[in-house]
RNA sequence: AGGGCUAUCGCCAAGCGGUAAGGCACAGCACUUUGACUGCUGCAUUCGCUGGUUCGAAUCCAGCUAGCCCUG
């Protein structure tokens, strides 16, 4: 089934996706490689010492990991599209007081609507990535992004927006693995890249400096310093400007309250960060926007699922409804800490992928 | 320039003659393919200053300085 068929794997540089190539050479696949070019020269040296996911820098490593498995290699570009989508997103939305993930941002206009666009043009059928996840056809025919072997290494939550379409034309075959397995075979097969380092932090932010990152995109447009204040408007002390924020935050305040406080809030038209205790975080509810269903063509009842507030986060068992204008509402069980708005807010029933959207 | 009270790490705060608790803040590290959270480690050879008593004082005494309060 899979002979003859052409995919195009994207290829960063590291070990999954290299690995990703090799396992759809052996299943019989008409491989092609192709990396992704999204970001200025100049900022890709600096990141070339941590070791991006997705870096200029990757070129090389992915060139030659292609040669070693004799597929071919290109490098298309996507420096508008990553810059528009992902780049602009991620300051505009901090500038509104917001918390952004970049990566879903990422995966969904760069990876999946950019990358497999071009790649259907050329001639492919699939594109394959080296996501930690598998792509399962469900009984009532739907196709959903399911929780890789290794819990450990899950990477479903940032693919919750992936189209039936998408999904129909894409390969993840590092999903059946470990990390450690994913290893070993790169280093079976001699890849150089078999002990890179895991990539982490924000791939455009050289030096996970995301506030100075912000300062030097929006210039003239960052919100300088304001007040911090309590839930009753009490002014507290001065903060940094809003974008040095993110609800949930605790260090970094500067504020010897004596006890423990957190950013319960932005608010971007006083120019206020509302600080609070850990129980003024708590919250049973979420509201989320921008919804996409992939386990189900739509939400026609409340269903229980279990949902995830942030890519790290274990989840917990809640009820999701759908609201008259189309938003969604998400009631926990237990209450859950610093939901953000900005950040999604994923499905789940079983180990599958129910749908998402964004906390508003 | 009458009386009273207080002066211990950036903030708060234990200590009451036996050789400086704790919390917050802060720093480093760990964790982490988003921002956060979390965890671990570190953080006053010194107790406003100067003398005195004592084997030994942040703890007792005296003076000085500063701040607060009450009377003028």
């Amino acid at each position: 089934m899979s002979a003859g068929k052409k995919v195009v794997v994207g290829m960063s540089g590291g070990v999954d996706s290299s690995v990703a190539a090799y396992l759809l050479k052996e299943q019989g696949y008409d491989v092609i490689g192709v990396t992704m070019q999204i970001w200025q020269e100049e900022a890709a040296q600096i990141q070339q010492e941590n070791g991006g996911c997705c870096g200029l820098s990757a070129v090389e490593d992915a060139a030659r990991v292609a040669w070693q498995l004799g597929i071919p290699h290109y490098v298309m570009n996507f420096r508008q599209e990553f810059q528009q989508n992902v780049i602009d997103y991620f300051v505009e939305e901090y500038l509104k007081g917001r918390t952004p993930n970049p990566c879903i941002a990422c995966n969904r206009y760069v990876k999946w609507e950019a990358l497999l666009r071009r790649s259907l043009e050329i001639g492919a059928d699939y594109i394959a990535t080296g996501h930690y996840a598998r792509i399962d056809r469900l009984p009532n025919g739907r196709l959903a992004v399911r929780n890789s072997v290794t819990a450990a290494k899950d990477q479903t939550y940032a693919l919750y927006s992936l189209t039936q379409e998408q999904l129909a034309h894409t390969l993840m075959p590092v999903g059946e693995f470990t990390k450690e397995q994913i290893r070993r075979i790169a280093e079976e097969q001699g890849l150089e890249v078999a002990h890179k380092p895991d990539s982490q932090e924000i791939c455009f932010v050289p030096d996970n400096d995301y506030a100075a990152f912000i300062d030097r995109e929006a210039g003239e447009r960052v919100p300088g310093p304001g007040d911090f204040v309590d839930r009753s408007g009490k002014v507290l002390g001065r903060h940094r400007g809003i974008t040095h924020y993110t609800v949930g935050q605790r260090r970094g305040l500067e504020l010897p309250m004596g006890e423990r406080v957190f950013v319960a809030e932005i608010c971007p038209e006083s120019n206020q960060v509302v600080i609070g205790r850990e129980q003024d975080i708590l919250t049973r509810e979420v509201t989320c926007g921008q919804v996409n269903y992939m386990a189900v063509e739509d939400l026609e009842e409340p269903v229980r699922a279990r949902a995830k507030i942030r890519y790290n986060h274990s989840g917990e068992d809640c009820m999701v409804e759908k609201l008259p204008d189309g938003r969604v509402r998400c009631l926990f069980d237990r209450p859950v800490r610093a939901a953000a708005p900005g950040q999604a807010a994923v499905f789940y029933q079983e180990d599958h992928v129910l749908g998402g959207g964004i906390i508003l």
